[in-house]
DNA sequence: TTTTATTTTTAGTTTTGTCTAAATTTAATT
DNA sequence: AATTAAATTTAGACAAAACTAAAAATAAAA
């Protein structure tokens, strides 16, 4: 598989979480940064290889090929994010873009033992699950934060979205994964928060509360 | 650059060291494994970035540019391959192939974390010497084994061939950076050496004494 | 159920890096 | 110095991956 063929499946790969049934072209399009006649270019090709089912007009799925690539992508992609923040020091917020490029080394041997030197991690620094060497993912129960009881203890465990932005801001809250949470109050009108993190009162919009896991 | 242009500029580099004044076009062919006509297209197109200066039949050389670009490319091949012997186990015959994709990894914080994380390491598991960040080169003193006189004590420093079969040959005989190496006799007929490596006597060829560096 | 809007695909180009085959230049031999 | 050989460059073509503009299919609205 060529760079550019592993970051289409990769990106079927995660709105298939979200579409099952097929992924749209536009959608690919979207958030590979490129023009829907160029996705469906690529469909064909990726279907030659029997990486996608596809069928014209009607989105695309992996096939179980395709899905295993994916898995083996995503694993490299979390695993190198691991590295860079635990061996190498990035903070959370500046990995993502360098595990981009790191994802797409070819080599098995390298990934296994890059995964063994690192403890074989379950999750990589935004919470994710990480794919064993078989492709299996562990599940990790989690909720958001806004959608959690009042009053009940809870740890940070992931974030939804996670762009510089969000990720800086729970930096400046000092907001960790690991961090103790607590919902003390919920205001009807708009869903913010009052939490307690850590042993501090904190006031959160719902948007925050919405793109942070708990457990 | 691109990963194409960035290897031709240091299969340049590297045969620049040998012919100063110039590389010839098909040199830099046999080493990428592609055609002269292919060389010609992309040196104009590195004449162009004012990578290399180039005149028509005249060879090629790199310019300040692009000599600097090779040694940071150098330098992340070199301290990439330190990584993999060091921190993940692999064997110093298996690296060369990896760290040829690691090298192409745009960020330089990220060369210059894996630098530190490394202990600011000077040579490669084969003995060659890592460009520092500002692209200084500490010059490693080092002498083919087969120009050393006889009955004195030196230690392995490098290996000139660093090719998988003579790197398992030097594993086989237990021969690694670092042993202690004198030569007891040189047969006056084909150069056959008997040496003593680590306490050991062993009788080695010519050709391999050829690719050992000792100091 | 037409009509309109949106999504997707097709057709035709472009750029990058490669190739083959032919032409040209330089180097080596008679 | 003329001829032959080797090295290098040019010309033209191709595959991969992108693009624009136009056509076709599907979905939404009237
Ligand atoms: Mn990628
Ligand atoms: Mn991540
Ligand atoms: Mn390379
Ligand atoms: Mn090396």
């Amino acid at each position: 598989m060529t760079i550019s063929e592993e970051n289409y499946i990769k990106v079927i790969y995660h709105l298939s979480l979200v579409s099952p049934k097929g992924v749209n072209t536009n959608a690919i399009a979207g958030m590979l940064d490129t023009k829907a006649s160029s996705v469906t270019d690529m469909m064909k090709k990726l279907s030659d290889k029997d990486l996608v089912s596809y069928q014209k007009y009607q989105g695309v799925t992996l096939t179980e090929k395709g899905f295993h690539s994916a898995k083996m992508i995503v694993r490299k992609h979390r695993l190198w994010e691991v590295f860079l923040v635990d061996k190498l020091g990035f903070s959370w917020d500046e990995v993502h873009e360098i595990a981009e490029e790191l994802e797409h080394i070819k080599s098995e041997q390298l990934i296994n033992k890059l995964d063994a030197f690192l403890g074989f991690p379950v999750a990589d620094p935004h919470g994710d699950p990480i794919p064993d060497a078989k492709g299996v993912i562990k599940k990790i129960e989690k909720q958001l934060l806004s959608e959690v009881e009042i009053n009940a203890a809870f740890h940070c465990v992931g974030v939804k979205d996670s762009s510089t932005d969000f990720l800086k801001y729970l930096d400046k809250q000092k907001i960790a994964l690991g961090s103790v949470v607590k919902v003390i109050d919920k205001e009807d009108f708009d869903d913010t928060l009052t939490v307690e993190i850590d042993g501090k009162r904190l006031t959160i919009s719902n948007k925050i509360a919405n793109n942070l896991y708990v457990q």
